[in-house]
DNA sequence: CAGTATCCTCGAGGATACTG
DNA sequence: CAGTATCCTCGAGGATACTG
C-alpha cells in the first residue's frame, strides 16, 4: 500500500525498537547512565511489570545488553550496544527540535562536547561538500 | 519523579506531537510531498478517522498548516510550516538507524543532497570545531 | 474528495501484592 | 534488589457506513 515499501520500513524498523514512549524514555536514562532496574524504576516513575517488558524488548533488539555486576544473587545492569549507541542522533534530535519549539521558558538542556565544552547540534549534511543540508533539498537517491 | 525534569521534558515534549507510530508516519509521507487528505490515505493506508485526529493534532501542535488549494468546493492540503521542517533531522536519523540496523538485505533509502547528488548523514557534532562527536563525548552542560 | 459518526475489540498502561 | 503475577480500566486502533 505504501508508495516505497522499501524507504517506509527503514522508519517503520525503527519504531518497532523505539515506537512507544517508554522505550524511548528508558533508553534516554541509559544514555544518561541509569543503568540498573531500580534506579530506572525511580527515576522514570514507570511501573516495573512496564519497565521489564522494556527492556525485554530493547535487549531483543540488541540496543540493550545485560551485563552482570554482581553474583550471589545475580544482578545485572542494562548497557549500550554499538547499535544503542548509535541511536544518539534520534535522541538529540529530538531534545533539540523539543527544546526549540515546545520550550516555553523553560532553559533548554544543552549538551556539550566533552572534549571541548562547547555545545553540540544534530545536523544532516551531504557526505561530500559537509554543508548543513535543510529538508527542502534532500531528494531521494535512486538505486536501482 | 524524573532525575532532571527540564531535560526529560525536552523529549517528552517532541513525544507529544510525534511520539506515536501515525503521527510520525503522517509526518514522513508530507515530507515526501504528499499533501492531501485522501492521497495520505491511500499511501498510508490508515483509518480515515484516525488520519482525521492526527492530522487535528499535527495542525494544533503547529508543525503541519491547511493551504487551501481550491474553493468551491473548498479544500486543503496539509504542509509544512518551518517547525514541522524542522523535524527533519529526526526523520533523517530514524531513517539513518533502521537502514543501518534493521537492513536485513533490504535496500537502504539513501538520500541525497539536491545541490551537488552526494549522499547524506545526519550527525551530532560540535558547534565549535565542527567535529562529529559520539554519544560518548556527549556531557551536559551546566546552565545554572 | 475530505472528512464525520458509530461501534467494537483488544491490548497497553497502571496499581498493587508477592517472591527468590 | 529485580523482578513476576494479577487484575482492572480506558482508550487507541480498525472497520464500516454515511455526508456535504
Amino acid at each position: 500500500m505504501p508508495s516505497d515499501p522499501s524507504d517506509n520500513d527503514s522508519i517503520s524498523a525503527a519504531l518497532d525498537v523505539i515506537g512507544d514512549r517508554w522505550s524511548l524514555l528508558v533508553l534516554r536514562a541509559v544514555f544518561r547512565r541509569i543503568y540498573r532496574f531500580s534506579d530506572l524504576r525511580d527515576d522514570l516513575g514507570i511501573a516495573s511489570n512496564l519497565l521489564t517488558t522494556r527492556l525485554c524488548r530493547l535487549v531483543d533488539h540488541g540496543v540493550l545488553e545485560k551485563v552482570r555486576y554482581q553474583e550471589r544473587p545475580e544482578r545485572f545492569e542494562y548497557r549500550l550496544t554499538d547499535a544503542g549507541r548509535d541511536l544518539s542522533p534520534v535522541l538529540v534530535s529530538l531534545m533539540q527540535w523539543g527544546d526549540a519549539h515546545r520550550g516555553d521558558g523553560e532553559a533548554p538542556t544543552v549538551l556539550a562536547h566533552a572534549d571541548c565544552g562547547e555545545p553540540v547540534e544534530n545536523i544532516t549534511r551531504c557526505t561530500s561538500c559537509h554543508t548543513p543540508v535543510d529538508a527542502a533539498d534532500i531528494r531521494k537517491l535512486e538505486t536501482t
